[in-house]
DNA sequence: CTGACCCTTCCCAAG
DNA sequence: GAAGGGTCAG
């Protein structure tokens, strides 16, 4: 990140070249070079932490350590990839067999490799949240309980609560009276549907996020053997962003460390956001104490900010009690602005200025990709995405909604779940569901018949799946789609195997998929161009199963090819992004929109009262306003138009009212209303 | 049992 | 202002 120094060869000092002492600071070249064994590093926003484990990693490929003993545990899949591209740029050496990834994909890695061994095959398929929902609903109606005389909690409520379970080590009991009050009534029921929807799981060979991480932990303590050999191998973990990892992840990493494995771990207290998903923060806060002997480095140089935005974000996380004592120090220049404060009328008002002065920073000099402009929630991004199109500028954007989680790309891939996983039950229905007159009862009876076959249990797949469907009854008017889709499978299943993943989205597409495409949705052109990028994705993939898990574990912007391939033909765009998923990114000028009181900081966390949530809230600023390098802008729109209730009245976000005047500039470019004569 | 239609609810963040 | 849930006719 921090580019303020030159990467200079020199004589070589190591095998790579690298000049360690030339090229980090003195804080970054302490825990770069620190001795194998336990280290915590501190290191604040800016402060060139992706650098200092990028060149660990190369530190320890210098000193002889292996890349295949080397484990590195990231967030996002996009952190991954960045930290092994720039280790390759560092260092000569081959790095492929080093694993580096989100400890999602390394639990499924681990647990393909060993499915047999409990009772799944390596041909398991991901849930994602609308598989979870489907499976949950299927699940509640199994166990026959009586939802209607009193509120039972809906699909996507019941994941959350059992993800909690799972993610922090708690008893449901206990997630439930502290979490979910409201429910205690339905305890009982609550238990019985959570048992319901493990064996559920299992049945029907699925794991959901969560299982990929409890599973591995719970193979690992059954299995010492297996144990012995993942801790011989991973001699050295490196672990991002530790201050966000939550009960489940730590006992991983603590399973692999084992007695005499090196373990480091780099984070910032101040930057933890996703308490909410069950991180603890204890678990750096605690670290030095539950791990004696362990070595702390602190990383206090900002090499990102202008000290006007830096001295902003200080001053900003000290309203916050729970957090370790920290001073960040810029090594750069004052910049040419303070950070900008501008109140606007309305939202619209909000969008006409994040246009206008994007076009002047363009005809500034300020290249696209330089610009960002970050929200608290992704529908708090509607205005400015239109005045975008509307200007003609072009955005890069991480919508609430992934690419891989729409509708007619969920579709297609049920094709190729379930053919290489016929115990897919979700899958299954979801196939059956795209014919007329089929409907949730149908699909339900559908898939008993399928079940009752005995292809979905067996090894080896149906000669022919089209001869196995003319047995399942179904009504006639979806009578000749149905065989259409046994065709297909049978297609997609040559003697040899399995296809090719692109032939199989072919085989789909024109067997029947574009066809209902047409006459399903009113938007035919855009979706049957996502199914086209999906193909194309495809070609990229001689294995199916590697296919699928890509699919499943990837999220919206570090997988979306069209994404890429917009980006590579667009040019330079601005991105436009939640703050979490802006973590661990910079620009040099960043505009934070929204801030007023019930938008961010969020009204569910001013109505919960809970000082804890407020506090991440900030958190959550803070990650914000250091992203920007140069120049930072924090718009607040006085006025939340409604449809349905009127307008509303906003406050400024309690966040603004943190900072002395003259650290920002107020810029008034709402109408100049006086008190008296405003409508309110 | 499906699907059209109307009504209510929601609207926080991710792998 | 959409999407999901409930209701009811075929």
């Amino acid at each position: 990140m921090a580019r303020d120094y030159q990467i200079q060869r020199k004589s070589a000092a190591s095998k790579s070249g690298i000049d360690y002492r030339k090229e980090l600071n003195d804080e970054q070249f302490k825990a770069v070079s620190s001795p194998d064994g336990r280290a915590l590093v501190i290191a604040g926003a800016g402060s060139g932490k992706t650098r200092t484990l990028t060149y660990r990693v190369a530190w320890l490929l210098d000193h002889d350590v292996e890349a295949r003993n080397i484990l590195l545990l990231t967030f996002t899949n996009k952190a991954a990839k960045e930290m092994i591209t720039r280790v390759r740029e560092l260092v000569s050496q081959d790095t492929s067999d080093l694993w580096a990834g989100t400890f999602h994909s390394i639990g499924s890695r681990i647990l393909r490799r060993h499915a047999e061994e409990f009772g799944f095959t390596k041909s398991f398929t991901i849930l994602d949240r609308d598989d979870q929902k489907s499976m949950m609903n299927s699940v509640v109606t199994a166990c026959k309980i009586e939802t209607k005389k009193n509120k039972f909690p809906k699909a996507d409520v019941l994941a959350s609560m059992f993800s909690l379970v799972v993610n922090t080590g708690q008893a449901l009991e206990d997630i439930v009276l502290e979490r979910y009050p409201y429910f205690e009534d339905w305890l009982i029921e609550l238990a019985q549907v959570m048992e319901a929807y493990i064996a559920k799981k299992e049945k029907t060979n699925s794991m959901d996020f969560d299982d990929l991480l409890v599973r591995t932990v719970a193979l690992l303590k059954s299995r010492p053997d297996l144990l012995a050999l993942y801790q011989k191998k991973f001699r050295h973990i490196l672990v991002d962003e530790f201050q966000d990892t939550n009960h489940v992840q730590c006992e991983l990493i603590e399973l692999l460390e084992g007695e005499t494995n090196s373990l480091m771990v780099v984070g910032d207290d101040a930057q933890s956001i996703y308490s909410w998903r069950g991180a603890d923060m204890a678990n750096i806060l605690d670290f030095p104490e539950k791990k004696p002997g362990s070595r702390q480095f602190t990383i206090e140089t900002n090499y990102r900010s202008v000290p006007e935005i830096l001295d902003l974000s200080n001053v900003a996380i000290r309203a916050n009690k729970e957090r370790f004592e920290k001073n960040l120090i810029a090594s750069r220049i004052g910049g040419e602005m303070k950070p900008a404060l501008v109140s606007v009328d309305d939202p619209t008002m909000q969008a006409e200025f994040v246009g206008q002065r994007i076009i002047e920073l363009q005809n500034e000099g300020v290249e696209l990709d330089e610009i960002a402009i970050l929200y608290r929630a992704h529908f708090q991004s509607m205005e400015i995405q239109m005045e975008m199109t509307l200007r003609g500028i072009p955005f890069a954007i991480t919508s609430g909604l992934r690419f891989f989680e729409q509708a007619h790309i969920k579709d297609v891939s049920a094709f190729l779940r379930f053919v290489t996983n016929r115990r897919d039950e979700v899958a299954f229905k979801r196939l059956v569901q795209l014919l007329p007159g089929i409907g949730p009862g149908s699909a339900d009876k559908m898939w008993g018949a399928w079940y009752k076959s005995g292809w979905a249990e067996k090894e080896e797949l149906p000669e022919r799946f089209s001869d196995v469907f003319d047995a399942i009854k179904v009504p006639k008017k979806s009578a000749a789609d149905w065989q259409q889709i046994g065709f297909i499978l049978d297609e997609m299943t040559p003697i040899e195997g399995f296809a090719r993943p692109s032939d199989m989205i072919y085989s789909v597409l024109e067997g029947m998929y574009d066809d209902y495409m047409k006459s399903s949705f009113d938007n035919y052109e855009h979706r049957k161009n996502d199914v086209e990028k999906l193909l194309e994705y495809g070609t990229t993939f001689d294995d199916v199963l590697l296919f699928l898990e890509q699919l499943s574990l990837m999220s919206n912007t570090d997988g979306d090819p069209a994404a890429k391939k917009k980006e590579a033909d667009a040019g330079p765009q601005v991105t436009m992004s939640s703050i979490h998923q802006a973590k661990g990114l910079e620009w040099k000028v960043v505009f934070l929109i929204w801030l007023a009181e019930g938008q961010f900081p969020n009204a569910r966390v001013l109505e919960a009262g809970d000082n804890g949530m407020l506090e991440e809230e900030r958190r959550l600023f803070y990650v914000a306003i250091t992203r920007a390098k140069d120049q930072l802008y924090m718009l607040y729109p006085m006025i939340n138009p409604k449809s349905y209730t009127g307008d509303i009245m906003q406050q400024p976000s309690r966040f603004l009212n943190d900072f002395p005047i003259d650290m920002i500039e107020e810029w008034n470019v709402g109408s100049s209303w006086t008190d008296e004569e405003a409508p309110f």
